[in-house]
DNA sequence: TGAATGATCACG
DNA sequence: GTGATCATTCAT
């Protein structure tokens, strides 16, 4: 069980994301150690990509987008929910990841409290999901995935498969082929491409 | 199928 | 300051 290296972020977010799949998010909660392994993801590139938060240049909002790899970019959106991206590329360019479903693993009790006690594959099968699921909100904006609070581990599990479509949730032509998941897995989200 | 719900950003 | 928009979720 080894941790990704920073190094392994550094990378374009295209590339990133679909490396992601199979790998493990953890987070420590109140000392509680929550691991869950990521079977859905989807890249957001830079200033070229419309559907990208950091479309329009830096902001107070996106700011972490444009930092250096390996850290947490959370935002809050609806009015209720929490989503969490993986930041890519070199400091000065803007990437970023979002996760947008887990298959849980371990600390699946906490997980079933967080959710109001939800069933097992409705824990983590969406973005704002596996944030509440994972007690992550905008106070791990910026947290550094070498810390001790989330990081990304590697148990050298491979995905069987890997699917691509266009990404989930983004007004007509902002969507490209670029999420990424495991078709296997009962924990994909079910929001659907809007293409 | 649509309501909820509030942060964010572009504009003036 | 104002208004449009939103990388969603859940109940109807």
């Amino acid at each position: 069980m080894s941790r990704l290296p920073r190094s392994f972020y550094a990378r374009p977010a295209a590339e990133v994301a679909p490396d992601l799949l199979g790998k493990i998010l953890a987070r420590n909660l109140n000392g509680t150690v929550l691991r869950g392994r990521v079977v859905e993801a989807e890249a957001y590139l830079g200033e070229s990509d419309p559907g990208s938060h950091a479309f329009r240049g830096p902001t107070p909002r996106t700011q972490v987008m444009f930092g250096p790899p390996g850290y947490v970019y959370v935002y809050f959106t609806y009015g209720a929910h929490y989503c969490m991206n993986v930041v890519t590329n070199t400091d000065g360019t803007a990437g970023a990841v979002l996760l947008r479903a887990l298959e849980p693993l371990e600390g699946i009790d906490v997980m079933e409290q967080n959710r109001g006690g939800r069933p097992y594959v409705d824990l983590c099968n969406g973005p704002g999901k596996l944030c509440q699921a994972l007690g992550i909100t905008r106070e791990e904006n910026g947290a550094d995935l070498e810390g001790n609070a989330i990081w990304m581990e590697d148990d050298g599990v491979e995905p069987e498969e890997i699917a691509t479509s266009t990404r989930v949730g983004l007004s007509a032509g902002k969507s490209m082929p670029l999420r990424f998941y495991i078709p296997g897995s009962s924990c994909v989200s079910r929001g659907k491409p809007s293409g």
